[in-house]
DNA sequence: CCACGCATACTTGTATGCAAGAACACAAAT
DNA sequence: ATTTGTGTTCTTGCATACAAGTATGCGTGG
């Protein structure tokens, strides 16, 4: 069951707030990781028709966050090792470059901007919950990508941050707390870099700052294997001629009683 | 007027083939930029309903080949500076990166391989037509993905790539023809690099090969200005409260002869 | 006990109807 | 001549009905 029938207050369009809803509720695990949803099915949770589910369903599929098998069901999207490493690839590719554009093109002004960035989250290390103080880390990461000139390159940073994130928050719910404090220390050392207008090292701090997530999936992977394993039903997508192979389970969760 | 009433080969699903239809008329010109298209007429015209073509003009609006204005029109995006350089500084950092890791990485059955594909982009250099000859570099750069051991990561850049591409192709459509065996020579020294195991090297030569397009956004800016303007009437996003300052020009194309 | 056939209840893909809003065309008033 | 109101027709967003395909459960026959 997710959230709420579309309660959500910023309401932009009942399709944005479908694909926000069962983003979220992928992200946080209240949708596990290799459990089967239904267009139906969600749109009766949502109060809302197919439609904009539907197309929620295929943004979510192009961000792999969800597999869509057309006639046999769509499942939430497992684990996947290749596909972290791709996110991490990317992230890192992308940002450690806009770090060192930043470093050979930022301004006083832009220096400023980026110590109120490092001055407001070291506010909120004291007072805020997580997720606004992750609010402010995306932001300060789209501010470096805006002085680097690159602003609207942040979005295809996100698309792939968010399977970075899935392994950070699935770690997190079931591992120790996050230590933030580094966070904004090392944030402070990027400053540091680009204001003394050295790309390599900009670069050198991003990069460091980044790969800390690396060592989290190996450790998710040993706490709950389960969330990387793809059922067995749908392991299968190329079919068997009529082969009984397959057989016993069943992929439908059969939850009539929702 | 797009091509065919859904003729195209291998036919997935209706909203495929929608999707790939309008893409290809948006960058070989067939929809100019800033014209105006309409779900409707699109269903119309490609023999489909709506369904399939909504679904697919989304795609195009998150690709932003699109723009969606909500109860007043869609129309294809304008070429934009920003973008280009967006998308440019996209693609270079994911190949260069990859590039370097390729060399790390490559052994040399994957030397081997990366040899075959220059050889058949060589036989093509006589023979093929250009759209079988930019298939074939696509494939190249997708082997270095590959070797780099990223390969989901080519979807990344080739969603970049699109807006690179739409400015080599009206440029190529109104300037000189496109000189194609540069671009083999320099997949060659890019696999002697790869080869030699020098990422430093590798990756220096592929900026040197994807920054070749930079020029052409210049020279087509100059050719065709037209092709970089928003339509007037959509220009204004935040509607002025009754202002009657847009007033005059009209915002449907009228084309009811169709 | 096992294999096969069939009915049934699901799934997603597609088509279509309706609603809310925006822009144009035109007539009327100032 | 300019403005203003109004109706028509366009636009996309959403809801819903239908179609095609798949997996399950059960009965039947072996």
């Amino acid at each position: 069951m997710i959230a709420t029938p579309l309660q959500t207050p910023a309401s932009a369009s009942v399709s944005e707030e479908v694909y926000r809803a069962i983003r979220g509720a992928i992200l946080d695990l209240t949708l596990e990781p290799g459990s089967t949803i239904s267009e139906n099915a969600l749109a009766r949770e949502l109060g809302a028709s197919r439609t904009p589910v539907r197309e929620a369903i295929q943004r979510l599929e192009r961000d792999r966050l969800l597999f869509v098998f057309p006639q046999r069901g769509t499942v939430v999207a497992p684990l996947d090792l290749d596909e972290f490493r791709s996110a991490y690839f990317v992230r890192s590719s992308l940002e450690c470059a806009a770090a060192a554009e930043a470093a050979r093109l930022a301004g006083p002004a832009d220096v400023a901007r980026l110590r109120q960035h490092v001055d407001a989250h070291t506010a909120a290390l004291a007072v805020a919950d997580e997720s606004t103080f992750f609010a402010l880390n995306d932001a300060f990461h789209l501010e470096i990508m805006t002085i680097a000139g690159v602003p609207s390159v942040w979005s295809v940073v996100q698309n792939a941050k968010v399977h970075l994130d899935r392994v950070r928050i699935a770690h997190l719910t079931r591992a120790s707390t996050y230590p933030l404090a580094p966070i904004v220390e090392e944030h402070r050392q990027l400053v540091a870099a680009i204001a003394a207008g050295t790309p390599d090292e900009a670069a050198a701090v991003m990069h460091a700052h980044i790969a800390k997530v690396l060592h989290r999936v190996d450790l998710l992977r040993d706490l709950r294997p389960e969330l990387f394993e793809m059922p067995r039903e749908l392991t299968a997508q190329i079919r068997t001629i009529s082969g009984p192979a397959a057989a016993g389970r069943r992929l439908h969760s059969n939850d009539k009683s929702q």
